[in-house]
DNA sequence: GGATTAACGGAGATTTGCTCTCCGGTTATC
DNA sequence: GATAACCGGAGAGCAAATCTCCGTTAATCC
């Protein structure tokens, strides 16, 4: 086990890190349908060594997505840290909804499709914090009393069509929409709405299920 | 051309009938993307069956999609009908959103996944109809002024994934989420959205592109 | 009720697209 | 310059869908 093992060589580790950040951009693009045959292409490589580094797509792509899933946890926990209620919200919607906005796969790794659960590891992090974010704004007043914390997984499944949208049309158009649900999640002298939220347990449901 | 040609066989109409039927419950709770081979599963023929009567699947699929969409020109109209401007165009999408929650194929289909351009014909009555309505409600005050016609388009496109929700969680859930924008798209003290309408001419890059 | 003929059924040929392996050729390292 | 690790990419192996073929079944006509 602790042979004096050869340090690799130079050219593995390079092509290593190309492999990785070919995939970083694949999937953004593309999202994690992408085949390992096209990072391969993108990274200037051979699906050959493609898989002497990586032992399947999988391997790779819960790498990639590991790091983008993390900083959604940062995001939580920095819009923790400003003071407005209202604002700290608002700034967790935009960071993390840019980030999906621009990373196709993220957006389908955290809506559940594809079986990346390094996410699954990381989920309880994010929805202690979002759901913290929220009770404390509509403790302020700030948000409808007939919202829930299961809303805002809601809002995040629903921009996917926005953010689809937004690469086609424009890349900030995904904002319209999100300021638009704000708008609607705002208190306002309004009937309720029709139907309770969904049950908290299902909060993985409500985003899994976005796939179809 | 004519000639005396014996009339069809009793069991092949009703067979013919079966898979119409069949259909429509297959891309209704399974989308576009089933198989011809699902289709006869369901009406409980062969798949050689299907494909004497349906040169392929597109065929099969454009006949029961052509109904649906032609429904939804129907619900416009109706809508426009309604003397309430803001009733009109809340009825109009209660009633559609009612019909793709019911109906996967339908959702896929007026979102442009799948090339079934029946829908291409139908296309610029609906367009027509929903902008009348839309112009209407604003006219009338009770629509947000920086809000767009291509608006609606693009909410009936976040709609899909309430509508996969509502399909594992509870059949109405969808209605919270159209409620939530609706309240979203009414006038309020608040400031404009952030980002223009996509252009008029992108309508249909507005639902196409959500797809992926 | 038997002959005729169209329709049925479903196994499987074909196509398509992705995953992963194999091995001759190349190159970093010593 | 020798050696061992690495590279490239053709193609083998799968999986899933589309569509065909033809032996079997049954509706229709007399």
């Amino acid at each position: 086990m602790s042979e004096p093992t050869r340090p690799a060589r130079r050219d593995s580790v390079r092509n290593r890190e190309r492999l990785v950040t070919a995939a970083r951009e694949v999937f953004a693009e593309h999202g994690i349908g992408a085949t390992l045959d096209d990072i391969a292409r993108q990274a200037g490589l051979g699906t050959g060594t493609a898989y002497r580094h990586f032992p399947n797509k999988h391997a790779i792509a819960a790498e990639v997505l590991r790091e983008a899933t993390e900083q959604i946890v940062v995001d939580a926990d920095e819009a923790l840290a400003v003071d407005d209620p209202w604002d700290g919200l608002v700034q967790f919607f935009e960071r993390t909804a840019a980030r999906q906005a621009a990373d196709r796969g993220l957006y389908e790794t955290l809506t559940g499709q594809g079986d990346y659960d390094e996410q699954a590891r990381i989920w309880p992090r994010i929805v202690a914090s979002v759901t913290e974010l929220f009770n404390r704004a509509q403790s302020a007043g700030v948000i409808r009393e007939d919202a829930a914390p299961q809303d805002v997984a809601a809002i995040f499944a629903m921009l996917g069509p926005a953010f689809a949208m937004s690469r086609t049309i424009d890349p900030d158009l995904w904002r319209r929409y999100l300021a638009l649900m704000l708008d609607g999640l705002r208190p306002a002298d309004r009937p309720p709405l029709p139907v309770g939220p969904p049950p908290a347990e299902a909060l993985d449901a409500i985003l899994r299920s976005s796939k179809g």
